[in-house]
DNA sequence: TAGTGGTCTAGACCACGAC
DNA sequence: TCGTGGTCTAGACCACTAA
C-alpha cells in the first residue's frame, strides 16, 4: 500500500509542492517583502529539484504577482503595491479626470461578531462572521461606505486588534495577522437609490442615486474570505475594469 | 555583417517566433476552429526547434486562451466562446438574478465614415474611423445604445460588409473579416444622465439615470483598434468585474 | 496499445546587473 | 568578472484518451 503523505500531498507534481512551499514561505513572512528569494540553483539543490522545476514553481508565483525576476539580479518578493495584484480597484475621480490614485482614508465604525445575513451567510458559507462598517473619504469628503463580513472561524481575534494596528488597507491587515493572502475577486456593480443609514453616512438625501459594488474576495485556494457591499455616490462614481 | 532577417524580427527568442508565427496561423484560419493543431513533437521537428521550445511557445497561447490542451488528445484551436477571452461582460439582469448569459440581440442603425470625436481620436490615435450606432436589447427590451468607433484604416470596408454577416457580436466580425482578434479592453463605468438621443433609443425619459461604459478595446500587438461608449438603464443595470 | 500532452532532468550557452 | 535569471536542448518516464 501506497504512504499517504499529510496535508494535501496525495502526489501533487514536484513544482506544484515546490510552488505552495514558496508561498508559505512568503506569506508566512519567511521570505521578507522586497528581499531576495535564494538563487534557483541553490533552491534546486535543497530541495532535491532540477533548476528547471524550481524554474516552473517560481514562474507561477510571479505570474501571480507575488515574486518578481530581475534579470542579473535574482527573484525578489513583491510587496502588496498599488499596480500589482490586487489594486486595480477603485479610480476616485476628483472633479477632473486624473488618474491619481489617491488612498482615501478609513473611518471606522464599528466591528463585532454577528449572525450573518443571508446573502452573506451563502457567500461565505458560514453564519458566523464579524461584520465591519467603515468610511472612506479623501480630506473629509466621503466617497464609499462600506459593510464588510469575514468568517470569525478564519479572522479569530480581528474584533481585538487595536485601532491604529487598522490602516486604510485591510488585505494587508489579512495577510499580517491571519496569512490570509486575497487572490481574487468578484466585484458585482448596479445602482440604487440610497437608505437612510447610507445617506447619512455620505451626506446625501434619502433617495439619492448611489452606486453599488458587491465584492467576494477568494485565498489562494479559492475559498471565500471576505464578503462586501459598497455605496458611494452616484454622481461622483468611476470605476475602472480591465479584462484579458 | 549579420543579417536582419524581414518583419520584426529582431533577433526575437525562438519561442516568440513560433509563438506569433501559431498565432497568425489561427488568426487567419490556417489552423482552423474547434481542430486540432499538430502534435509537438511534429512542431518541434517542422520549425527545427526541440519540444521544449515549442512547449513555451504553445504555453502562451494557451493561456491566453487561444489553445487548449486536453492531455492525451491533443491542443486545439479554441473558437471565441463566452466563458474564454473575452466574454466576462455584461451580465444584463432580467429582473431576478440569473446569470443567464443570453445574448442580446443587435439593432444597427448606422455605419458611417466620420470625424473621431476629439476623446476618439485621442484612444485611437486617428481622426479616420468609422462610426457604428446600434441599440442591444433582449426580445424587444432596449438594454443598451452604443456608439462604436473603429480606424478605418484598420477596418476598411466595414461600411460595406452586408448587413446579414453582421451578427450579435462584433468581435468575431473583426476576426473574420480583418484578422484583429480583439486581446484586451478596460472599460471605465460611471453613470449619468439620459440626453436626448440616449433617452429616444433606450425608451427613458430625458434626463433619466442611465450607467456609461467607455471601452477602449486592443488587438494581440496592444494596438487600440476600437473605441466605444455604451449607454444603459441604470435601473436595471448590472455589471461583473473579476480581478485576478 | 499507440499517440498525445504533462512532468522532470542535467546541462549548455546567453544577457544582464552589480561589483 | 561573477552570479543571476533567460533561453534552449535532448531525452526519460508518467498519465490520459481514443481506437
Amino acid at each position: 500500500m501506497v504512504l499517504n503523505i499529510s496535508h494535501t500531498d496525495t502526489r501533487l507534481p514536484a513544482y506544484v509542492q515546490l510552488r505552495d512551499d514558496f508561498a508559505s514561505k512568503i506569506v508566512s513572512g519567511d521570505w521578507a517583502v522586497n528581499e531576495r528569494i535564494p538563487s534557483e540553483a541553490m533552491l534546486a539543490k535543497k530541495h532535491g529539484a532540477s533548476v528547471g522545476t524550481v524554474r516552473k514553481a517560481v514562474d507561477g508565483l510571479a505570474l501571480e504577482g507575488l515574486l518578481e525576476r530581475r534579470q542579473g539580479s535574482g527573484t525578489f518578493v513583491k510587496g502588496l503595491s498599488f499596480d500589482s495584484t490586487l489594486f486595480r480597484f477603485f479610480q476616485v475621480r476628483d472633479i477632473d479626470d486624473q488618474r491619481s490614485l489617491t488612498i482615501p482614508n478609513s473611518e471606522l465604525i464599528l466591528r463585532a461578531r454577528v449572525v450573518a445575513p443571508k446573502e452573506v451567510a451563502e457567500a461565505l458559507d458560514t453564519e458566523n462572521v464579524i461584520q465591519i462598517l467603515r468610511v472612506r473619504g479623501i480630506s473629509n469628503n466621503p466617497i464609499l461606505f462600506e459593510k464588510i463580513f469575514i468568517p470569525s472561524s478564519i479572522f479569530d481575534g480581528f474584533e481585538t486588534i487595536p485601532d491604529g494596528e487598522l490602516g486604510p488597507l485591510l488585505y494587508p491587515v489579512y495577510l499580517k495577522h491571519f496569512g490570509i493572502l486575497i487572490h481574487k475577486a468578484v466585484d458585482d456593480l448596479s445602482f440604487g437609490n440610497a437608505d437612510k443609514q447610507v445617506s447619512h453616512r455620505l451626506n446625501l438625501e434619502t433617495g439619492a442615486p448611489v452606486a453599488i459594488i458587491k465584492r467576494t474576495a477568494y485565498s489562494r485556494d479559492k475559498t471565500p474570505v471576505e464578503w462586501r457591499i459598497a455605496f458611494g455616490n452616484a454622481a461622483h462614481f468611476r470605476y475602472r475594469s480591465e479584462i484579458t
